[in-house]
DNA sequence: CCTGTCATGTCAGTTGTCTGACATGGGCAA
DNA sequence: TTGCCCATGTCAGACAACTGACATGACAGG
């Protein structure tokens, strides 16, 4: 099944060694924060926050690709102890901007510190041309995934 | 913070982009999985032990890139609904043995033309050429990733 | 021999994420 | 205006994965 054209074979497909690749990654990221006392979903939602102050809960849960409903539990927690704030009430519709606190801020800035690490010694290897080679192609994977989204499951 | 070098800009950074092709790939999954009454994992372990007939629990949860608890209370159930067999006692040291029954096999077949048309899609605008190169240079993050493994945790 | 170490299988409890559901507000067309 | 559709925020329950813990068997060193 795995040379006849039809399967997967795990030793030559790209979708498994995106899966280890991203795999590892996550663990790396989790070594390097637990000590800070952050999970990787905590620090990507600050981090996220910090590049684009004002963004609702439901654009936080697409940029860190949870459902809103996680996100949700989330910021919740994150507005309790205080790293988070958001408007009792939209000024306009439902979406309610988050921003940092300062408190926020400074916790994010050891971790993007850390997490910057994890990232470059993942490319430690890789020249600036392979980095962006790297970049074009992880791109067009996604973008290809996405354009024939739900196709399969009308035919 | 994003640009002065030690931060994490989302928009040029390669393991939010990695992230974010591995999150793609998996939603892409689901979805042509969903249908056949499968998960992600579950198909996983399938086409692991199609690939390698005989590993134990714990390689099936390295290979799957699970905790052996995870991949415990999966393979129960997957014994207990007959996609595979497991002897009653080891024949030497601890390590069961697991195999697919016909039914698991009959079971993997189409969940694996389904993954595969996934990863066709996927990959539906790159050469060989360009295949190869992303397999070698996710190959290499990988190795990065684990060869100085825990070093940040010591320092 | 036995003793420490390691990997394994498994149980139990906790945590994180998801699906389902509901109400609300904005935008658009009739 | 009215009605419809869509996105959002939120609550509740279900499910999946994790951490912690324990016992067992293989192996190497004393």
């Amino acid at each position: 099944m795995s040379q006849d054209g039809t399967g997967v074979d795990l030793e030559t497909s790209l979708g498994y060694l995106l899966k280890e690749a991203s795999s590892a990654l996550r663990t790396a990221m989790e070594a390097v924060l637990r000590p800070l006392g952050m999970t990787v979903t905590h620090y990507s939602c600050l981090e996220l926050l910090a590049q684009r102050p004002g963004l609702s809960n439901s654009e936080l849960a697409r940029g860190t690709f949870v459902t809103r409903q996680s996100m949700n539990v989330l910021l919740q927690a994150l507005e309790r102890d205080g790293f988070v704030t958001r408007p009792a009430e939209a000024r306009v519709g439902k979406a309610l901007p988050a921003q940092l606190t300062p408190r926020g801020r400074r916790s994010l800035e050891k971790a993007s510190a850390a997490v910057r690490s994890v990232e470059v010694r993942m490319l430690g290897g890789m020249s600036q041309q392979e980095q962006a080679e790297a970049f074009r192609l992880l791109r067009g994977m996604v973008d290809s995934l996405r354009s024939a989204e739900g196709d399969a499951t009308r035919g």
